[in-house]
DNA sequence: AGCTGGTCCTGATGGC
DNA sequence: TGCCATCAGGACCAGC
């Protein structure tokens, strides 16, 4: 669910709202397991130790404290949320930490496709196997068209799916891959090995400006993404394919199409892209 | 090696 | 109102 821009806005709330170097008093579990079991024990390790700093990976989200590294993974349904009233917990809270005795950070997910995992330092973060295969960071520089291309080569699967595998690049997901090949002309069902260089240059630049500008936007809410303080993104309302379908294209006015990509719902104008 | 489909889980929605 | 089918922003894994 969350995409980068989703997972990149709560990293900055955190930070805003939790304050580094604020210590964790305490950590507690409200079930054994999310997608995988939660590493208890392990976490437990981080209680008694201050918050150093927030990183982001993709759409992982790294808490750095001065014992250990706690990973997160918000799958489909997973929200970080801050609250100063522990009484105040919902259904679908699994787990909590609690900042400066005072500070609860509450992790919800109706789906528990999230998780949650624990690792010693930071610097061990690649080695993890979760993060072993991830892609580049859509910002870096070197994620250029010759790395897609390249990526591309053998790719024998629609260019859609291939922008969303997050062993090429890491953060885009279902809604931002439609957006993207939107505005690059590029129709989704066409193979990655056969996307042109100009087509791969207006890719990346696409990439990079609308996950960008999704970001400055407070990400997108479909249904259930919300910040921190449980207010709503904004950049929803720039979708310009994206569960559109039967609408006017804003560019030709032509119906947008709904076709379904490695099984995920695709959005897209078939006169604009080609 | 690369790709597809099944799978985990709950909740919202729409048709009958 | 109830029941059922379908669909959801992710990504692993088995099997081809």
């Amino acid at each position: 669910m969350p995409e980068l821009p989703e997972v990149e806005n709560v990293r900055k709330s955190l930070i805003k709202d939790l304050k580094l170097g604020s210590k964790l008093s305490d950590i507690c579990f409200l079930r054994k397991d999310l997608r995988f079991p939660i590493p208890q024990k392990s976490l437990k390790k981080l209680i008694n130790s201050k918050l150093a700093n927030i990183f982001r990976r993709g759409k992982y989200l790294l808490f750095e404290f001065t014992n250990g590294v706690m990973i997160s993974h918000l799958g489909m349904t997973g929200q970080w949320r801050i609250s100063r009233d522990i009484k105040s917990l919902k259904k679908h809270d699994h787990l909590y930490l609690v900042f400066d005795s005072d500070i609860f950070l509450i992790y919800n997910d109706p789906r528990r496709f999230g998780y949650v995992d624990y690792i010693d330092e930071i610097k061990l973060v690649n080695e993890h196997p979760l993060f072993l295969h991830l892609g580049l960071e859509p910002f870096a520089e070197h994620m250029n068209f010759k790395y897609l291309k390249s990526k591309a080569s053998k790719a024998k699967r629609p260019i859609k799916v291939f922008l969303m595998d997050q062993e090429v690049v890491v953060g885009v997901g279902n809604i931002y891959a439609s957006e993207v090949l939107f505005q690059a002309h590029v129709k989704p069902s066409r193979l990655a090995s056969h996307i042109k260089d100009p087509e791969w240059i207006l890719i990346v630049k696409a990439i990079k400006q609308i996950l960008q500008n999704a970001i400055d936007g407070g990400g997108s809410t479909i249904r259930d993404y919300r910040k921190t303080d449980g207010s709503k993104g904004s950049y929803q309302d720039s979708h310009l394919v994206y569960g559109k379908d039967g609408q006017p294209c804003t560019k030709c006015k032509s119906p947008i199409k709904k076709i379904i990509l490695g099984g995920r719902a695709t959005f897209w104008c078939p006169k604009c892209q080609y």
